[in-house]
DNA sequence: ACTGGGTAAACAG
DNA sequence: CTGTTTACCCAGT
């Protein structure tokens, strides 16, 4: 797994990245230590395209835009019904949003909107698997782990205003 | 605005 | 297996 630092207009994203793609994106850390390079001295060719697509599709992210590419992920570490639950994010556009009801339905599973909403937790690559993009039915909000700040900061950037913000 | 019950899934023990 | 915890939802007060 190679760990590297992606910068970008609002902050230094941690990605890392197996032999099959990104496993996983962590929001700048609130102290952002700047941490020495990433140790990894032998850095596979496809690793350096990924984590270029990585940093373009963030900032078209972060800017509101859709990414013209994404790199690919490693998303082995979920379960089935995670799994399904994050494939079914990426369907959402840029700028439209569904409900955790919705999504369950969405997957044959009604009544599991809790249960997305856990999956939604556990996505280990948030921004590119658009999980911000998910409200609860009433039009708020609901959850980010990330935490909320970011939910709102990524959805203004989409045009979104959920109600109560 | 608040409460309670229903629900699916992951996890600890 | 049972109990606990969720980024939920809806129908009642």
């Amino acid at each position: 797994m190679h760990t590297e630092h992606i910068p970008t207009r609002a902050g230094e994203f941690t990605a890392t990245f197996s032999e099959r793609g990104l496993a996983s994106l962590d929001f700048p850390r609130a102290n952002s230590a700047r941490n020495g390079t990433n140790g990894n001295s032998t850095r596979p060719a496809s690793v350096a395209r990924w984590v270029r697509l990585t940093r373009s599709a963030l900032d078209d992210v972060l800017d509101g835009r859709e990414p013209r590419e994404l790199p690919p992920f490693d998303l082995a570490a979920g379960t089935d019904f995670q799994r399904s639950v994050w494939r079914e994010l990426l369907k959402i556009r840029s700028g439209s949003t569904r409900s955790y009801g919705e999504l369950a339905a969405r997957l044959r599973k009604p009544g599991a909107a809790r249960a997305v909403g856990a999956a939604c937790g556990a996505n280990p690559v948030p921004v590119l698997v658009p999980c911000h993009r998910v409200l609860a039915a009433n039009g708020r909000l609901g959850g980010f782990s990330g935490g909320l700040d970011w939910k709102k900061r990524l959805l203004s950037a989409e045009g979104v205003v959920p109600r109560g913000a």
